[in-house]
DNA sequence: GTCATTTGACCTAC
DNA sequence: GTAGGTCAAATGAC
């Protein structure tokens, strides 16, 4: 493919995602237009990387996507910079709020959990979601609306971190609007209940069905008696600096439709705009 | 004795 | 320098 067909290609796949999130933005009160919405985010977004993968790896590191967005290099100093044009600054603008809405919509996501008064502490709902967590730290919080509240932040990860090497975690705090209600800040999904490990292997089939059990019941929780107040709204905070780089590789993830739920991918192209760990 | 939680210290990004 | 996130030794519960 010729590289400004590439490119144009790649710019349409960005600007699609754009408006969904757009509309996204402008629906999060509706929750099943929300969940629509979502996957063809996600599938916009992942076409947009697949294209700029193959597009980098077809054309060269420095003669790839980048050159093709007009930028050209200052300096030769090891650590080489790109001045942009209007027209580089335009589109490395919507490559860095995809970049920011994956960071903040898709790898993390939060919901809110109102809780009768009974519970007190920072911990909160504790493992009503089905999961079994951990508790590894927790941290005072600056600005806390109410002073009289634990002024922290509790963080959890999950219990089968070391047999599964499972990276969900998960943050809890009283939410300063409202004292009875508590936000959870989730990053990255369970994997333990995916990929079974040994114990569960030798075990047979009774740890399979108990983790089969906890995922209904935690799919349940999720869906039923607790508030879904939907994912982090994307940020668009204006571009300031005339220089910007994407760190590589890049976890983002992805919605996967057939789940209902959110998977982690690991993107392993070459985003390095700047070039700035050479 | 084992395991989970607590909490001060440390690390890292801004 | 500051705040957020994580680590790991100490502590407590069972």
């Amino acid at each position: 493919m010729e590289t400004n067909t590439c490119a144009a290609a790649l710019l349409a796949e960005l600007s699609q995602a754009k408006e969904l999130l757009k509309e996204l933005e402008l629906n999060l009160h509706c929750l099943d237009l929300c969940k629509a919405l979502t996957p063809r985010i996600a599938s916009s977004i992942h076409n947009s990387f697949l294209m700029a993968e193959s597009f980098s790896t077809k054309a060269g590191h420095d003669q790839s996507l980048f050159s093709s967005l007009a930028l050209r290099p200052r300096t030769l100093t090891p650590r080489r910079r790109y001045v942009r044009t209007s027209h580089a600054r335009s589109t490395a603008r919507m490559v860095m709020e995809v970049r920011i809405i994956c960071r903040k919509s898709l790898c993390s996501w939060r919901r809110q959990v109102r809780v009768s008064s009974v519970a007190g502490g920072v911990e909160g709902p504790g493992e009503d979601d089905g999961f079994i967590w951990r508790k590894y730290g927790q941290k005072e919080i600056l600005g806390a609306k109410y002073p009289s509240s634990p002024r922290c932040r509790a963080y959890f990860r999950c219990a089968h971190r070391d047999s599964h090497s499972c990276p969900a975690k998960k943050q809890v705090q009283r939410s300063d609007n409202d004292p009875s209600v508590y936000d959870l800040t989730y990053h990255d999904n369970h994997t333990c209940l995916q990929h079974p490990g040994e114990e569960e292997e030798q075990g047979g089939a009774n740890a399979m069905q108990r983790d089969q059990e906890q995922s209904t019941a935690a799919a349940q929780k999720l869906e039923g008696e607790e508030e879904f107040v939907g994912k982090i709204a994307p940020s668009f905070a204006p571009l300031e600096e005339e220089q910007f780089f994407i760190p590589s590789p890049y976890q983002f993830g992805g919605f996967d439709e057939a789940e209902g739920s959110l998977l982690p991918m690991e993107f392993d192209g070459d985003w390095e705009i700047g070039l700035d760990s050479i």
